[in-house]
DNA sequence: AGTGGGTGTTCGGAATTCTGAACATCCATA
DNA sequence: TATGGATGTTCAGAATTCCGAACACCCACT
C-alpha cells in the first residue's frame, strides 16, 4: 500500500508508463506522470506538495534520466530517486547509486518486486498525518491504538516494558490524547528517586504539583511497599487526574509471590498496555534508525551519504536489550565516529571488533592450532621440513600443502 | 603510478590474475594475490601492513566475492573493495555499491581503464604521518583515528578491551591531543584500589587533584554501585575537565542484567573505543615486536643479529592472551637469554620444549583444539548443540560425531 | 493425547584432504 | 663436475570428512 504518497514518474514510454501510473494509483499513491526532463525538472523543483520518490525513466525524448538527477543535485537534496530503464548499463547503474540514487531497476521487471522496491524506499520517509509513535510494525500500532483508547478514560494505566522500549512516550500520548491535555504531566521516577515516599507525596512532591493532570509513575515496582497504601488513599481522596504507571516485566513474580502487592497492582492495572521489546519488532529498529538518522547525520561537519544496507540488516538482527534509548545512543556515537562515507554495521556496533573467540568457527580454531603446531616442529627441526613432517606424521606433501594454504615460510631470516 | 599502494587481489582465474598482478607490480603497487575466498579473507583481517584496496573477482571456488565483502563488514571496515567479474548482474552491482563497495567493474574492461579507475580510488586515501600507537592494522589504526576524533571533544570516553590492549597508552594519547594537554592526567586504577570510593572522593583524593584535567578511571566495573551517584553528581556539579574511563567486555553483561547501571554506563559511554584483542591483530603483534627488539637487543653484550622468520611466524601464530604486556616480558627474557646467534621460536615461548606440544602430532594438536573450541561453543550456548554448531559453522551432525571421536559429554547439569 | 523442538543415530553420496610417486631444481660437498 | 639430499610442484587415486535427509525418541507444554 502506497497510500498518501507523492510520487513523480518521468517516463516517455506511453504503455508503460500509463501501466505503471494506474498500478501506483490502484496501491493508493498520488501520481503526476510527466513525459519530458524539462517538465519533470520544474516539477521536482517546485512541487505542489512533498515529493516522496520520483521514478525515473534514463531514456528521454529531451535529454536523460541521469542528467535529470544531476541538474537537481547542483541545486538541492533530492527526493529519492528510482531509476527504471530498458538499456541499461553496470557502469550507469553503478555511478548512479554511488552519485547517491535510491535504487536501479532494469526493464523489464516484475511490477510487484518493483512495488516492493518503491515501498521499502517510501517507509523511509516520514510519514505525513499522524506520525506511528513508537514504530511501523503491527505490534507497535496496536500499542497506539491502546493508548488512543485508554487516553477516553481516566482509569489508571499500567504500561509494561522493557527497557528503552517507550514507556514514557506512551504515558505522554495518553496525555495528548485525552481531554485533559492542557493539565500537567508530572513524571516521577522511583527507579531514581533516593527517596521515592518524599517525592511524592512531600511538600512541593509530585502529588501537589499534578492537580487534575496526570502523575506518571515510572518504575512502579521500586515503589517502598509503605507507599502503597498513602498512594490508594490519595488516589480514593478527591483525585481528579489520573495515574499512569510503567514497569518490567518483573511485575508478574513480584505478583505471584507477593498477595498484597498483588492487590495494589491490580488497582493500578485498571487499563494495561503491554510493549513487545524492540529486538521483537525488528522493523521498527530500522525504522527508529530512519527517523533519527537524518538529524544526527546533519549535525556532521560532512555529512554522510547514506547508510548501507548491511547496516540495516545489522539493526534488524540486533537484540536491542536496550531498546530505543539503546539504539539512540549507538546511532548517535555511530554517526559521529564513522569511519568511511556510508555508514557500517561496525559504527554501530563497534564491540564486534573485540569479541575474543566468539564467532571463530571450527575451522579457523582449527587452523589456528594447525599453525602453530606446524610452526613448532620446524622450530624444533631448525626448518627441516622433511623432518618436521616426519615429526608431526603426515606426508611431505601434506605438510608443504598446509604451510602454503597457512601462509608459513621458511627463509633464512 | 601506483607506487607504494598495497593491494590484495582475489581472483581465482590464473590468466587473469597474473595479468593484474603483473600489470599492478609494473605500476609499483604491492601485490598480494589470493585464489580462495577464506584465506583472502584472513589476509585482510590481518594483514602484513595496511592495505589501501581489494581487487576482488565475484565467482570465487569457495564462495563469492559478495559473501566475502558481507562478512568482512560485520567485524571490520573494510578497505575499499573495488569488484570485478565477468557475469556481473546489474542488480548485483546496486546491493554492492549500497553495501558500500568502492566499485564494480566487469569484464572484459580495458585495463588502462581499469588503472584509472582504480588510481581514482587510491587517490582518495589520506596519508596519515603520524606515528603508530598500537600498531598498523586497520583496527589500530581506527583505535588512533577514534582517539584523535575523541580529542577534540571533552565528552566522556569509554576504552573497552583486554588485558594488556594498551587502554591507558590511548587514554594518555587522547590527553596529549587535547587543547587540555597542559592539564593534569590522574589514573585511578580501581581493581588495585581497597577503597575505590574514597579513592576518587577522599581528601587528596583524584577529584582533588585532577582540576581541569583527565581523570582515567581503570577498570571501571569495578566502581561500587554505591559510587555511580557520587561520579555522576560530581561530574554535573561544575567539573571543568574530562572522564576517560576503561574496561573489559565484562561490561556488556552487566548492563544488560541491571537497568540502572545501565543508564550510568551510557552516560560515561559518550564516545566508545573498543581495543580488539592482540590475537586478533598480528601484524602489531609482529609490529610492537620489531618496536621493542632493538632496544633490547642492544642491551646484550654480545647483540644478537637478528630475528628468524620462523621465531616472526609464531609471534604471528600465538594468541596473547596477555596481549602487549605478555609480549614484552617474553620478548626480554627470549633477548637475554637467546642461546644462538638469531632469535628463535624456542627462545620466546621456551614452554613448548616441556609442554604437551611436544611430540604432538598434527592430528592430535587438531584434536585438541577442536575439543577446546566446541567446549567453548557448548558452553556459550548453554549445551545446546544445534547452535552450537551453526555458531561453529558445521552440521549439527557433523559436530555430534566429532563430539563422540573427541569424547565430549554434555551433562544436564 | 497431541505437538513442537531439540537430541541420538544411521546412511549414502559429495566434497575434501592426504598420500605416494614422479620429476625438475637447487646446493653443498666430495 | 658428479653426487646425494633436500626442496618445490604436479597428479590421480585412496581415505576421510562433511553434509543433509531421515527416523526414533524424549520432554516440556498444551
Amino acid at each position: 500500500m502506497l497510500r498518501g504518497a507523492h510520487i513523480v514518474l518521468v517516463e516517455d514510454d506511453e504503455i508503460m508508463g500509463a501501466s505503471l501510473l494506474q498500478r501506483m494509483q490502484l496501491e493508493g499513491a498520488e501520481v503526476i506522470w510527466h513525459k519530458q526532463a524539462q517538465r519533470a525538472l520544474g516539477a521536482i523543483r517546485t512541487p505542489r506538495s512533498p515529493i516522496d520518490a520520483v521514478i525515473c525513466d534514463i531514456r528521454l525524448p529531451d535529454g536523460t534520466g541521469e542528467e535529470l538527477y544531476n541538474t537537481l543535485c547542483q541545486t538541492s537534496a533530492p527526493p529519492p530517486f528510482l531509476f527504471i530503464t530498458g538499456h541499461g548499463g553496470i557502469d550507469q547503474a553503478v555511478r548512479l547509486i554511488k552519485a547517491g540514487a535510491a535504487d536501479y531497476v532494469t526493464k523489464p521487471f516484475e511490477i510487484a518486486v518493483f512495488l516492493e522496491r518503491l515501498a521499502m524506499l517510501l517507509s523511509q520517509r516520514p510519514k505525513g498525518g499522524m506520525p506511528p509513535l513508537l514504530g511501523v510494525s503491527p505490534a507497535a500500532q496496536r500499542v497506539d491504538e491502546l493508548a488512543l483508547k485508554a487516553a477516553k478514560t481516566d482509569r489508571p494505566v499500567l504500561i509494561v516494558g522493557g527497557p528503552g522500549t517507550g514507556k514514557e512516550l506512551v504515558a505522554r500520548r495518553i496525555h495528548q490524547a485525552s481531554d485533559q491535555r492542557a493539565a500537567a504531566f508530572v513524571t516521577v521516577n522511583l527507579a531514581r528517586e533516593a527517596d521515592p515516599e518524599s517525592a511524592l507525596f512531600g511538600s512541593g512532591g509530585a502529588w501537589d504539583q499534578v492537580g487534575d493532570g496526570v502523575l506518571f509513575l515510572n518504575a512502579l515496582s521500586r515503589l517502598p511497599e509503605a507507599a502503597h497504601l498513602a498512594l490508594l488513599d490519595a488516589m480514593e481522596g478527591g483525585f481528579g487526574g489520573r495515574i499512569i504507571a510503567s514497569c518490567g516485566q518483573e511485575m508478574a513474580e513480584i505478583i505471584a509471590s507477593n498477595d498484597a502487592r498483588a492487590d495494589f497492582f491490580y488497582r493500578l492495572n485498571m487499563v494495561e498496555i503491554p510493549i513487545p521489546p524492540l529486538g521483537q519488532r525488528t522493523e521498527d529498529a530500522v525504522w527508529l534508525m530512519q527517523q533519527l538518522y537524518p538529524e544526527m547525520n546533519a549535525a556532521r561537519n560532512r555529512p554522510l551519504s547514506g547508510v548501507s544496507s548491511l547496516c540495516i540488516e545489522s539493526v534488524r538482527a540486533h537484540d536491542w536489550p536496550g531498546g530505543g534509548r539503546e539504539l539512540r545512543a549507538r546511532l548517535q556515537r555511530g554517526v559521529e565516529n564513522a569511519s568511511g562515507d556510508l555508514l557500517q554495521p561496525l559504527d554501530i556496533f563497534p564491540e564486534t571488533l573485540i569479541q575474543p573467540g566468539r564467532g571463530q568457527t571450527l575451522a579457523e580454531a582449527r587452523d589456528a592450532a594447525e599453525k602453530a603446531r606446524i610452526i613448532d616442529a620446524l622450530a624444533q627441526t631448525d626448518g627441516k621440513i622433511s623432518k618436521a613432517a616426519e615429526m608431526l606424521k603426515v606426508s611431505r606433501t601434506t605438510l608443504w600443502d598446509k604451510m602454503q594454504k597457512l601462509g608459513i615460510e621458511v627463509k633464512s631470516r
